[in-house]
RNA sequence: GCGAUCGUCGUCCAGUCUGGUCUAGGACACCAGCCUUCCAAGCUGGUAACCCGGGUUCAAAUCCCGGCGAUCGCACCA
């Protein structure tokens, strides 16, 4: 069965139930609220701690990938070096008559006047002008030209000219600390990093709740590979993961019946290009599944050429099917190749190669020249100091290569030839090998995931809602009831309930209102499992054990909960 | 950011057009007590709101202006 739709009032089931119950709610409420801020309350919490702990289990653990955490705030020029100032950077053009606002470039380009990222606002604004560009709005042909850039900026210490940014993604923190995480990490490759933590995104207007946010939170793999050695020894643990994929043909064609492949097939067929990047997409299917979202609700949608970001070759948005916003974007997996690191070695001359030792040392013949100093001294005279000055700051290699390729050097004027050298050939045994590693990137985006996964387990039963969370991830397991409060059964149950307690799960205990309103009340939280105290209990230590989603009741002896 | 629509207890709704009767009402939820031997039962009581600021007026939830926020559309979303 294929869907491409959910009901959409199950969208503001869940957002009232959230705020209703403490999963999470808009910031700065009592000011008026904030647009892009969002508050997780107690249960949201505990719910993104689980989310958290099942994407370490399955993105982490396996495969002995680190973890770091990193500044939130970085200098200005690591997002200088890494493309976000130039492409987080935005000239917008706005109408003078309507005041609508549109990209500069976008409406440059439409009348076929081809701009680049680096030309001036003073400049593109003349060229509006002058070109008697519309507006698409108003058909006016004034603009003023200004810039948004949608990181947030701040000064690092009390000097206005020392301009920080908060981060827009974690994957930075990871990419200006790789050579020391690629030492201590002891050379291994290949070899992912995460980072878990806050990004800061000043969007114009941020919109639907959860799923835009200014301030937000990333789980982020950045997984480096020799781009020569690419295979992937896990593709056969996923073979059973079939994705939906609509790969770059299909989103251009508009069609949206996807693929349904497994990593391996989808890198044959040609739909992704690195088996790296098709698997981590495998296990972030099966991450949502944990999590409780089922396969037909998921799929994964090519980025095309130009809605791809700055250092992407390609990208995947993986969605999750919601009901009043559509297909929305959990994760992005993107191939970003050797962008980053490469910039960030440019920019701040370190290197960023890891050294790769051949298996087989390679030979290579190399000619070496020295210099005759006898025939030197001979016909140069004086001047031999000088030239022999100059030669030595060179090495032997270089002045082969050098005679082979003009013939004579050059020395204050003076040209020597070929035949004041005498060549030797060498071999040398090369054994290892330098290249900047390739990264494949997935990346999280915690908030929509906890919104999907609260519509994708809500259930609604006689008039009663139930939360259908996974054990993994429900903010409490267990709750622990007695069937009324008095007679002792209350003090048997708190009993109970601190056992539980004592061994590390995650319980609650209610004794308030009717047993019936305090199932009620549990469902609608997600609690797993209610154990109910009754007078039974009082003769041999048995209580019912009741399952959320079934309403079935079994009764056990207390020493078999744990 | 622009345009349209909108903003009342935790939630949903009444009241706004036609200013006074609103000390702002109801339902559900919540809290306290009573009751209660398994699925939101019942009884009693209680907490709780006119988005913010300014203006008009004898009088503003109600009319006007500004701000903030929300929804939708446009634009943006690396």
């Amino acid at each position: 069965m294929w869907r491409d739709k959910l009901d959409t009032s199950v969208t503001e089931k869940v957002i009232s139930l959230a705020k209703k119950r403490g999963f999470y709610w808009q910031a700065y409420e009592i000011y008026g609220g904030v647009g892009g801020f969002y508050t997780l309350g107690p249960l949201g919490t505990r719910l993104k701690d689980n989310i958290i702990r099942v994407w370490r289990k399955i993105f982490l653990e396996p495969y002995e990938f680190i973890e770091i955490e990193s500044p939130t705030i970085a200098p200005y020029i690591v997002f200088e070096a890494s493309g976000h100032v130039g492409s987080f950077k935005d000239a917008m053009a706005e109408c003078l008559k309507c005041g609508n606002k549109y990209r500069a470039d976008h409406l440059l380009e439409e009348k076929g006047v081809k701009v680049s990222e680096a030309t001036s606002l003073e400049i593109l604004e003349k060229l509006l002008n002058e070109k008697n560009v519309s507006c698409p709005d108003c058909g006016s042909v004034s603009w003023k030209v200004s810039s948004f850039l949608t990181m947030f900026q701040t000064n690092i210490g009390p000097y206005k000219e020392n301009v920080g940014f908060l981060r827009p993604e974690t994957a930075q923190g990871m990419f200006v600390e790789f050579k020391q995480l690629y030492e201590i990490n002891r050379a291994r490759m290949p070899f992912g990093v995460a980072q878990i933590g806050k990004a800061y995104r000043n969007e114009i207007s941020p919109r639907q709740g959860l799923i835009r946010l200014r301030e937000f939170s990333q789980m982020e793999l950045e997984l480096f590979f020799d781009p020569l050695n690419d295979k992937c020894p896990y593709l056969d643990d996923v073979k059973d993961i079939r994705m939906n994929i609509l790969d770059e043909e299909k989103v251009r064609n508009g069609d949206t019946l996807p693929h349904n492949v497994n990593a391996k097939e989808a890198v044959e067929r040609g739909f992704v290009r690195e088996e790296w990047l098709a698997f981590m997409m495998a296990l972030s299917q099966k991450f949502l599944c944990t999590l409780g979202i089922r396969p037909e609700f998921q799929r994964f949608k090519a980025k095309l050429e130009g809605e791809r970001a700055h250092y992407s070759a390609q990208t995947f948005d993986h969605e999750v099917l919601t009901g009043k916003f559509g297909w929305i974007e959990v994760a992005g997996h993107a191939y970003r190749q050797d962008y980053d690191l490469k910039s960030h070695s440019i920019k701040s001359r370190s290197s960023m190669e890891v050294v790769e030792e051949l298996a087989q040392p390679i030979k290579v013949k190399k000619k070496l020249a020295y210099v005759d100093p006898s025939k030197v001294k001979r016909d140069f005279g004086d001047k031999s100091s000088e030239i022999f000055k100059l030669i030595s700051s060179m090495k032997p290699f270089e002045l082969a290569e050098l005679l082979e390729k003009d013939g004579t050097i050059i020395a204050n004027d003076i040209v020597i030839g070929k035949e004041y050298f005498i060549f030797k050939e060498v071999e040398e045994t090369i054994s290892t090998r330098k290249y900047i590693p390739h990264v494949i990137e997935p990346s999280f985006g915690i908030e929509r995931i906890i919104h999907a996964v609260l519509e994708h387990s809500y259930n609604e039963k006689e008039d009663r809602v139930i939360l259908s969370l996974k054990e993994e991830i429900a903010p409490y397991r267990y709750a622990v009831f007695p069937l009324v409060k008095r007679d002792g059964l209350d003090a048997k149950a708190k009993e109970i309930y601190l056992m539980l307690k004592i061994r590390g799960l995650s319980v609650i205990y209610d004794d308030d209102g009717s047993i019936g309103r305090r199932y009620a009340r549990a469902d609608e939280i997600g609690v797993c499992k209610a154990i109910t105290v009754d007078y039974q209990t009082l003769e041999d230590n048995t209580v019912t054990v009741r399952d959320r989603d079934s309403w079935q009741q079994k009764r056990i002896a207390i020493n078999t909960l744990l």
